[in-house]
DNA sequence: AGGATATGCAAGTAACGACTTGCCTGTCAG
DNA sequence: CTGACAGGCAAGTCGTTACTTGCATATCCT
C-alpha cells in the first residue's frame, strides 16, 4: 500500500514510446539538463526535430513513472535520471529458478 | 546487426498493456496454457472479462514480441512464457557506477 | 458423416496517445 | 522598465490501438 503503488504501471507506458526512450539514453550521458538541452541534441544527434512542447509532455510522462526527477533552479529546470523503477518491472515474470546447475 | 532487430522495441510496446502483463503474470503461474484456459482464469482470477478475439490479439502482440512462443498439437494450441527478451531491455540505461558507498 | 470444440480472419467502432499551434507566466540582463 | 529567454497551459488534429461482432477453418469425438 504505497503511496507510489500505481506508478510501477506508469514505468510501463512511459518505456512504450521510442522518443521517450531516446530521451532517457541522453539523459544517461549527460545528466541534469534542461528542456532546451534535450531538444536541441535530439534534433542534431539523432535527426529529431519535434517542438518544444512535445518532449516537454513526454517529460511529463518520464516525470509522472519516477524515470525523471526535477530541480527548478531560477528560469531553469533541470532533468535527471532516476533509474530505481527500472529495477524491479522485470523480475516479475523472472521465474525464481536457480541460474546454477544446469547440466 | 541481428535478424531480430527490430524486436526490442515491440517489447516493449508489448509490455505497454495492463491485459497483456496480465497474461504474462498467468503463465509465469501455469505454462503452456490455450487461449479458452487463458481467457478463462483471466475472467474468474482478475475479473476481466474480454472477449476471446481480444485475448487472441494480445497474445499475437506477444508472440511478435517473442515473450511467448506458441506450439500447435492438434486443434490446441499452447502458449509458452519466454522470458528471454526481459532480460536486456533494462540494462540499456543502468549506469556501470557500483550500487554501494552512499553516505 | 456430423456436430461440437478450438482457433483464425476481417471489418468496424470507440478511445487513447502523440504532436502541433497559440497564448500566458515567470526569470534574468541591459 | 523593457525585451529576450526558459518553461507551462489549453485546445485541437490525426494516427494508432484495444475491443467487438460475424463468419470461416480445422480438429476431435461419436
Amino acid at each position: 500500500m504505497h503511496i507510489l503503488s500505481g506508478m510501477a504501471e506508469d514505468v510501463f507506458k512511459a518505456l512504450a514510446d521510442p522518443t521517450r526512450r531516446r530521451i532517457l539514453d541522453e539523459l544517461v550521458e549527460r545528466d541534469g539538463q534542461t528542456l532546451f538541452e534535450i531538444c536541441t541534441r535530439l534534433a542534431t544527434k539523432h535527426g529529431l526535430s519535434l517542438s518544444r512542447q512535445a518532449i516537454s509532455q513526454h517529460l511529463a510522462v518520464l516525470e509522472a513513472a519516477d524515470l525523471v526527477r526535477t530541480r527548478r533552479q531560477g528560469r531553469y529546470k533541470f532533468h535527471d535520471l532516476n533509474t530505481a523503477p527500472l529495477e524491479h518491472i522485470v523480475t516479475r515474470w523472472l521465474r525464481p529458478d536457480p541460474p546454477e546447475g544446469r547440466p
